[in-house]
DNA sequence: CTCTGTGCAAAGCGTTTGCAAACGA
DNA sequence: TCGTTTGCAAACGCTTTGCACAGAG
């Protein structure tokens, strides 16, 4: 179970049912483009609004609390932030799962093989998940 | 010496002087946003409207002769087609570098993991390039 | 009580579309 | 010549902004 009043105290944003809900939705799916996030909070808040949404985003963002992935061929998602991971987008059925991979190796190459300080990997693979493989 | 006539008659796509063009800068710098397009065509069609370089990026794309990336951080760029490669990103001054590196295994180990199928991977690295390092 | 967040409407910005004229094959 | 592309202007969709009111601390 999980505490969002005070994990968004932790990031110094100041506590509303609709930011709590945003945190909630985005902890239970992990995953959310802007319009899933607006859709869902509707079902909550029928008066809420678009701009709601991105004021909130975009504050959480400024926080470090959430992080936007960009996806090929997809709406951006937007994630807790948490330790680094990858990414698998299912082609077929938009699905997102987080992978944890060893990416010191090839970091190291890449920083080594063309100099630079590198402080971030961003990964996606995009394929058929296990269902659509079928 | 690059033939970009041929190149686009390859992809089924009618030749005109625009075309060229942005098959030319694309070539010659690798990585360009659209913005550094249209600026840079316009030095040599000071007619030339965005709409054209959005048509002609848009159509290009259709026949995989061009890629757009998406960046962290940064506007999406695109560039012509070829091998499989990651992308260094530098966050100070824009510049975007190719790396060749062997990303088998880690596809391996996420695809054998997740039990996914997996046919594209997209890997950007951030970070300061040699000459902002300093 | 004060400051911030919310919801609404309007503005902003990047991208796409429709159309007439120009152009490529 | 015929079909496609160009450039322009308008339309579009997503995101941001300004403002009055409501709510958090």
């Amino acid at each position: 179970m999980m505490n969002y009043t005070t994990l968004l105290k932790e990031y110094d944003l100041k506590v509303t049912p609709q930011r709590v809900a945003i945190v909630e939705e985005l902890y239970t799916n992990g995953h959310m483009n802007i319009d899933d996030l607006y859709k869902k909070l509707l079902a909550k808040f029928p008066s809420i609004s678009l701009a709601t949404i991105y004021k909130n985003v975009n504050a959480m963002i400024e926080k470090v609390f959430l992080n936007e992935v960009k996806i090929p061929n997809a709406k951006s998602v937007y994630e807790l932030v948490k330790d680094e991971h990858s990414h698998l987008v299912c082609s077929s059925c938009g699905k997102i799962e987080d992978i944890e991979l060893d990416v010191s190796s090839l970091v190291k190459q890449a920083s080594t093989s063309k100099n630079y300080t590198i402080n971030q990997t961003s990964i996606v693979f995009a394929g058929l998940c296990p269902a659509c493989s079928k």
